[in-house]
DNA sequence: TGCAGGAGCTATACCGGTTTATCACTTCAG
DNA sequence: CTGAAGTGATAAACCGGTATAGCTCCTGCA
């Protein structure tokens, strides 16, 4: 016989299909012995629950999702989705619980599958990335009562559990560095401004102007392409006064900006000193590597499970887990500046 | 109420369950106008199927898997899998049919996941990748009945379904660019050896000496990091009688090499041409810019995941899809030798 | 007029678990 | 000795669909 169902096993021991379910979940209602024994033959006729009859029975589906909205033309470029998912499914095996990963082209079709999920019933709780402002995505999880945990920001007013990392400290670390080497005149190439992390990194820039004694410190938004990141490193070069430092939003930002500087003969860093707000291989690659903040985007994942199984279940608790801070990797594209 | 079932629309419509059944089923068994009065009632309810109790009922669940054996921290720099993945998803959201991602160390824990998935239910047929020789991934499928698609190689003696591009050609008609720019000793940087499509590659090189009559064309496999990409550069270039054009398994290689390259002093592509068998964004990104062959993932992923539904449908049936042929993109690595 | 056959629908079993009501039996307090 | 409480189990309902046997008309043809 193929697939053996909780009737069979109830047969083999001798008891009814209720003792078995009893047995295997190990709640009160079976002597140890015939506990022991029912145990003993499911295992034996390895037996595993049908996902879908435990569905349909409980509510819960033993299931979570994660829609990207972002075009596919972007992803995989940078190794942090893969990291991200990686986390993710090793905080979920533990209690062997499956990832439905979906890729998507906007937040509304996001919001769709949201919608979908709920009433097929095909997952328990999601996940949430790229928090922006005034996100529209968190009122639609509220009003479908959708178990979530927002990744890299606040979950708005208390509602929603968070797992986040200080881009404030982290931003103000790199300036930090740059200031310490001599560095007055530095500039921002940001990501897309309606992100909760980019305001975030912006406003703590702009912040360590004054303390640090910066003479400039620009922010210049972008759609995190490396097109645009190119076409506004090349703006900044071409000013007068040029900046003697520039902080990239995104690794492939950053490459894309060491390009320009080569192209203009500007050298790096003897000229120009360059850092990646995200680390990948990317930056490991170039001649010369990029110093960039390293974050432990596979810990990050890991916490996010957890977090979400915790919401999952108890829905009332509202948990903001801020993770461990990213650390500066200090490579060769950052020196003093020439006087 | 939450949720709507089909009891409730049954009560609406004042008829039987089984009459709604049919009527959303599209199936025979209700006139035409009580199937639109069902219809309609479902949708001003927005009804949608409960996907556990279809699974139960019916042995389809709707939901297709992929397992990726490799670390995470090689995946997600190659945008591939991204695409691979959106292309999936795109062939199979038209039947709402959902994906299920899993990434895993190596192939016998990919193998446990299937026994898993099958007993479990989870799935009603995989994607297979990186495929190897002799791959024990094969013989695990077909004892578990679970039906299967392999993707870029043939599976096996006629036994699953695949979808593969030719890479034979693919490297044919780089190496004859080559020839025909006027280089005569050509070195290939090939990946794992026990993967079919590197030994596919290599065989085509081989080949190919005579026919264009090539002085030496070596292929020396790696494991397709950087890091080997680069040593196994580095031994080329230090020959005496160092290739003149070098083609690599994957981009990463490819832009390691040229990163050796520049730091040995030789000069791209005046001393020496550079091509990458796979495109992405990393090859653009480079100064210069590397000729590179590119392929149509998500096209890729888009029919696999059509030849994996018709498998389903009909698990006796034997497809071999051959996809588009990739095509050379000529940037700026490639050039004709220094004499 | 009788009957075969099909269209249109209902009632019901079933998928594989979980949960609940119930019951037999033991144990212990009064 | 009786009644109450507790233990270990069972039978049956239930979750939300699908599949199927069967029933009631209606039509067509001999």
């Amino acid at each position: 016989m193929a697939r053996p169902t909780i009737a069979d096993i109830a047969d083999k021991a001798g008891v009814s299909k209720g003792a078995v379910s009893f047995a295997l979940n190990g709640r009160p209602g079976v002597s140890d012995a015939t506990r022991a024994r029912i145990l003993q033959i499911a295992e034996q006729m390895s037996w595993r629950p049908h996902s879908a009859a435990r569905a349909l029975g409980a509510s819960r589906v033993d299931s979570v999702g994660l829609v990207i909205a972002r075009p596919a033309r972007t992803l995989g470029v940078e190794p942090f989705f893969a990291h991200l998912v990686s986390g993710l499914q090793s905080g979920l095996s533990a209690r062997s619980i499956s990832l439905q990963l979906l890729i998507v082209e906007d937040t509304d079709a996001e919001i769709e599958v949201y919608r979908r999920w709920t009433s097929e019933h095909r997952v328990d709780g999601v996940i949430l990335v790229d928090l922006t402002v005034k996100d529209p995505r968190i009122e639609a999880l509220r009003a479908l009562e959708l178990p979530a945990v927002v990744i890299g920001g606040r979950g708005g007013k208390g509602a929603l559990a968070s797992v986040w990392a200080d881009d404030r400290d982290a931003m103000l670390s790199i300036v930090d560095y740059l200031a310490a080497l001599g560095h007055r005149r530095i500039a921002h190439v940001a990501g897309t401004p309606n992100f909760q992390h980019t305001q975030r990194r912006i406003r703590a820039v702009r912040d360590a102007v004054p303390r640090l004694g910066l003479l400039d410190a620009p922010s210049l938004t972008t759609d995190f392409s490396d097109a645009e990141g190119a076409a506004t490193t090349r703006k900044l070069l071409s000013q007068a006064n040029r900046p003697t430092a520039i902080v990239y939003d995104s690794d492939v930002m950053a490459v894309a900006g060491l390009g320009v500087a080569m192209e203009m003969g500007v050298s790096v860093p003897g000229d120009l000193s360059i850092v990646a707000f995200d680390d990948s291989i990317l930056t490991q690659l170039m001649h010369p590597a990029l110093t960039a903040l390293s974050r432990d985007t596979f810990e990050f994942g890991r916490q996010a499970a957890e977090v979400l199984l915790e919401v999952i279940a108890e829905p009332t608790k509202v948990i903001n887990l801020r993770t461990a801070d990213p650390v500066l990797t200090v490579r060769e594209s950052t020196a003093p500046p020439t006087p």
